[in-house]
DNA sequence: GTCATCATGTAAGCCGTTACATGATTGC
DNA sequence: GCAATCATGTAACGGCTTACATGATGAC
């Protein structure tokens, strides 16, 4: 799920750790918090197998480091690049490592995409999901669909036997709140669906076009 | 987490563990999926630890065999009986284990409630607030706070920079989505809280009592 | 010259999962 | 008698966390 999230963002443009995490946190709420104690083994194994290539910095313009109103004029930016040239091997020089997708890469999000794990929860949905761009509108669908169906379900399970009459408030309204949060989810959902159907983008205003 | 359920749901009455998972699966809709992979070891760990006992299915009438209307009157439960005293130990005679919380075990359900965990994720603190009704009002009031910091906190993390309007439409809703099920939190979460201040009940109605 | 931040990594371990194996009970 | 459900367990493994260790860069 974190090699999907990592191979994701940078079929996006070549980024570092640190700053794949930054983006995790701040883009997706989901797999906000991961640590580093997993995102960097991960960037090695995927590097290890041939889907990532670490980067000269300066064939990446986008990923270089952040820049803050250089006081002097643009002189000790260049002074940071004459620097890092001066030393030698590719890594190491900066201590910064920028990876880049390879093909491999590319194939190995879209079979992860696809659906290669097994179980899909919250997570795993919304990942799949925010990368949706990248699947074909029936596999689109059928992600929705089954997501759909899922939660749909979990309704059933829960509402279920004898009702919530005889929990205390404090756990009806876990819930009660719980039960609200997976009709709102089917209901954005239907949405999606609707709009995924009628091949328009999902951000379509639906108020528009009665039929 | 998994011992905190299982010490909450048993504080009510003695249960095994096919039915812990059933409680848990229709009840809580968080930690719905326990596998009895790990179901079964954490109550062998929670009874090794003095915090579970097992008992006599006699002992615990809440607990018993489900018994689906006798079609020749309630002659087939009796015969269950008299077959399972026929035999000799505690356990083994009807494949069941039926446990029950201990003093100790209360102890250790309070430690973890109180937060012995670290962290704590949308799952604990679900389940914490579940079994609110034992806490002390000023803890109770406390986890719905402090709960309520963490979402705040995020909600800022996630907007912030750039907005979100560089993302694709998928992504883009992923976003939106979880950031309105987040303020939709925190709003549930001030109900709690002002319910919990005034000293009422969670489920007092807000429309009334202007002051 | 020191502190905050950026940046990468390792080691140990927790908490849970899947897959497998087994057996009792009951309805038909 | 056979299948479905109830019921308990084990073994192997996966993924992610915490805590630790290290060092570069830039602001003041």
């Amino acid at each position: 799920m974190l090699d999907l999230a990592i191979l994701g963002l940078l079929d996006s443009r070549p980024l570092h750790g640190y700053e794949i995490r930054r983006q995790l946190r701040e883009g997706l709420g989901l797999l906000a918090n991961v640590s580093y104690g997993s995102l960097y083994p991960a960037l090695a194994r995927l590097e290890a197998a041939g889907a990532l290539e670490a980067v000269d910095e300066e064939a990446a313009p986008h990923a270089g480091r952040r820049v803050r109103t250089p006081p002097t004029g643009s002189l000790s930016g260049e002074w940071a690049v004459l620097r890092a040239r001066a030393r030698g091997n590719a890594r190491g020089r900066r201590s910064r490592r920028v990876y880049r997708i390879t093909d491999r890469g590319r194939e190995l999000f879209a079979e992860l995409l696809a659906g290669a794990g097994p179980a899909d929860d919250e997570r795993s949905f919304g990942l799949r999901l925010a990368f949706a761009r990248h699947l074909a509108p029936q596999a689109r669908l059928a992600l929705l669909e089954r997501r759909r169906a899922q939660l749909v379900q979990r309704l059933g399970e829960i509402g279920a036997p004898s009702g919530t009459g005889e929990l205390d408030p404090y756990a009806r309204s876990v819930v009660e709140h719980a039960v609200e949060g997976i009709e709102r989810d089917v209901l954005w959902l239907d949405r999606l669906i609707a709009a995924e159907r009628g091949e328009r983008p999902v951000g379509a205003d639906t108020s528009v076009r009665p039929a």
